[in-house]
DNA sequence: CGCACACTTGAAGTCAGTCAATTTAGGTGG
DNA sequence: CCACCTAAATTGACTGACTTCAAGTGTGCG
């Protein structure tokens, strides 16, 4: 594995590396540990369950999803990940992954060792502080799938899923309305809890009623508050009333 | 809120306090921090939504469980919390709770401040990172809630969920084969993104299986193989042929 | 003892899953 | 550049499981 020393800055290790409270000189440290790897192509694996945890890592450009497989031999999403965002905290109790982390698209990643981060965490007081917040982060967002699997209504848990994206899209800067997935639709029904076929009729639907436009893989949010609000559980999606 | 300095070991804070790189004098250090609160009774709430990130918290004897309310009103569990598991690392991130954490029957609460965790922390390196394991394990825990809940079928949820259960009454090492509930089915369905009697049913249907033996929040576990099966996916429910 | 609450059970409706057929998109090679 | 081929996505019809609504049965506590 070709690995290069590189800037911090310049491999969007923003999480790791932004505390108020690292010095310069700190992160000068940082960077010293802070290893690119090679750009990823789509399908690539960044580790596999089972393997023991090297590094944590970070996505620059790109997207990944990790997923487990039961015994049953099915696969199940379990998060995506834009730029950005930690990416391999699970097996940080056992040492051991317990996920996939695929690449979605070409992808460029930086990584950070778990025995660098860990030496230097303890000359670093804010930077393990740094990390905290990060993990806090990341289980927020595991959080917030969990209440998006507690939604019965498939329309509602597509909903969270559109919103969600759209909101990370507008943290990066990006335009929110414009969503270009990097995941195909079974990783979209895997991560929601349904079919591919629900998924599938979930938007077309949607955009029957004009809330999104659907063109493959690209979707724009027409009503963003409308979305917002089927997110949120309170929205009456034009009841249909039997005797009108 | 009366509070009493404790013995870490009568605290049953052993997640924070067991690591082998932490002296006896650090742990000394840590008792110090430590503080026992007074008894709590059934709903009685160790934190709410919205509130300051205060703690973080570790029942010596009872149980909790976290939940979020959403805009329509609906509650939804998001965690259940045996002796020795850490509560309150939401909010870890954005330094404010997102959940409620709820007594579900009388119980002890050992309490650490943030504020002597954070300044302990960086005279201990340890103990950090025995915090970033039990962290871990919190976030296992998500994980193993969400592939529940992507479950497609409720008698799988349902098995996984008293399987879950069985394993953590081992790991405390009580009997793995009697659970006394201390949640209510209310709980269990919002917990597994049912409705109540759906997890009725399946409890009922599971003892006719002869599965399990229920008796209100008494369950007793007569075929834990069976039940494990289930929660692994891979379990033929003696099929009910139609032309039999 | 009786009230309130938790849980169970029943019947009916609805929504998501299953199976299957098409359509569309993406990639390769001529 | 287009034809072909494969995989991805959409759509349809149907079945079945879970929800909903409603009634009934327990169980604990004042």
């Amino acid at each position: 594995m070709k690995a290069n020393r590189v800037k911090c800055s310049e491999c969007a290790l923003h999480p790791l590396c932004l505390p108020a409270s690292v010095s310069i000189e700190e992160i000068e440290r940082l960077e010293e540990i802070v290893l690119q790897r090679r750009p990823m192509q789509r399908g690539d694996r960044l580790f596999n369950a089972g393997e023991n945890q090297r590094a944590v890592y970070v996505a620059s450009q790109g997207s990944f999803k990790t997923s487990v497989v039961n015994e049953g031999g099915e696969e199940q999403t379990i998060a995506f990940y834009m730029p950005g965002e930690l990416i391999g905290l699970d097996g940080l109790s056992a040492g051991a992954h317990r996920c996939d982390a695929v690449a979605l698209e070409p992808s460029l990643v930086c990584e950070v060792p778990m025995a660098s981060l860990e030496r230097l965490s303890q000359k670093i007081p804010g930077l393990q502080w740094q990390l905290l917040r990060n993990i806090g982060k990341s289980m927020e967002q595991d959080q917030d799938h969990l209440t998006m699997m507690g939604r019965k209504q498939a329309q509602d848990r597509l909903a969270m899923f559109l919103h969600g994206l759209s909101e990370r899209q507008r943290a990066l800067g990006r335009p929110s309305d414009v969503l270009l997935l990097s995941m195909g639709r079974a990783d979209i029904a895997s991560y929601l809890g349904l079919v591919i076929e629900t998924v599938s009729r979930g938007l077309s639907q949607m955009q029957d009623q004009g809330l999104i436009q659907v063109q493959g893989r690209e979707i724009r949010i027409l009503k963003p508050d409308t979305i917002a609000a089927m997110s949120h559980g309170d929205y009456e999606p034009t009841p249909i009333r039997k005797h009108a």
